[in-house]
DNA sequence: ATGGCGCGCGCAGCGCGA
């Protein structure tokens, strides 16, 4: 079972890379991110042909999650239950055996934002819920953009980055925190190459030049983690004409 | 070198992303 997930930076535009992505690799379950279109403009007819059910909770320009998977799903929940969110950065589904979260993590642009108070009230109401929801259900997958490098290994100049948004201490603490909860870390559980990431800047060739951020993760519970067999960034996507700024992450499960 | 790219909106140029 391939699991992964894709912030594709507006799906309008990014529909023949999904489509192209999903014929060639077939994951089994793809979480995305920024859909950036409302629920009625949600290509249902297309992922359908391509042998694809979705769930999806979009708007109008920002955000959007959706659920894409081969099997069917049940949709247990749109957001995070009781913390009240114009913004849809969450869907839930059960799936298989297990539950699949897909989260787009809120960006928080500077830690003296008022979106850096709503990224860590965000992150604090996750881990809460998330807390009660691996009692519920051992099985559990959370795979988004977290818009976290979790370590120094995750950023391309890390001197650069020290204390910035996406690095800084409470971020990472608040990482450490769904680590807490007992979840792992998918790409930490093998040996990695150096300087993997799993976003580029659009700006100065920083894709061409290797500098970027992995911001983009799937963590397991120990049940799902010892099923992992492999968890690697895909590239590829990312080369082709006008790509989203971010690539896909999968990881393969027994 | 603090801007550089790409997206949505909407028809100019701005807000936002990370």
């Amino acid at each position: 079972m391939k699991i992964a997930t894709w912030n594709v930076n507006s799906l309008k535009v990014r529909l023949p890379h999904v489509l192209d992505w999903l014929a060639q690799e077939s994951p089994d379950v793809l979480c995305l991110q920024e859909l950036k279109m409302e629920d009625k403009a949600f290509p249902v007819a297309e992922l359908a042909a391509a042998g694809y059910q979705a769930l999806f909770s979009g708007q109008k320009t920002y955000n959007g999650v959706a659920i894409l998977s081969k099997q069917p799903m049940s949709l247990v929940s749109v957001g995070i239950p009781g913390f009240a969110d114009e913004q849809k950065r969450v869907l839930a589904v059960d799936v298989a055996d297990m539950r699949v979260v897909c989260g787009y993590f809120p960006n928080g642009q500077s830690l003296d934002s008022d979106k850096f108070v709503y990224k860590m009230a965000w992150l604090e109401a996750l881990t809460a819920w998330l807390r009660v929801s691996v009692q519920e259900q051992p099985r559990l997958a959370l795979l988004g953009d977290f818009n976290i490098a979790p370590d120094d290994r995750d950023v391309h100049d890390p001197e650069a980055w020290r204390g910035q948004i996406h690095c800084s201490e409470a971020e990472r603490g608040a990482f450490q925190a769904l680590l807490d909860l007992g979840l792992l870390d998918a790409f930490r559980q093998f040996e990695q190459p150096e300087k993997i990431w799993s976003w580029w800047d659009y700006r100065m060739g920083a894709f061409r030049r290797n500098k970027g951020l992995r911001i983009d993760h799937i963590l397991l519970t120990p049940a799902l983690a010892a099923r992992c067999q492999a968890c690697w960034v895909d590239k590829e996507p990312r080369k082709l004409e006008r790509p989203s700024d971010h690539a896909p992450v999968v990881a393969e499960l027994q």
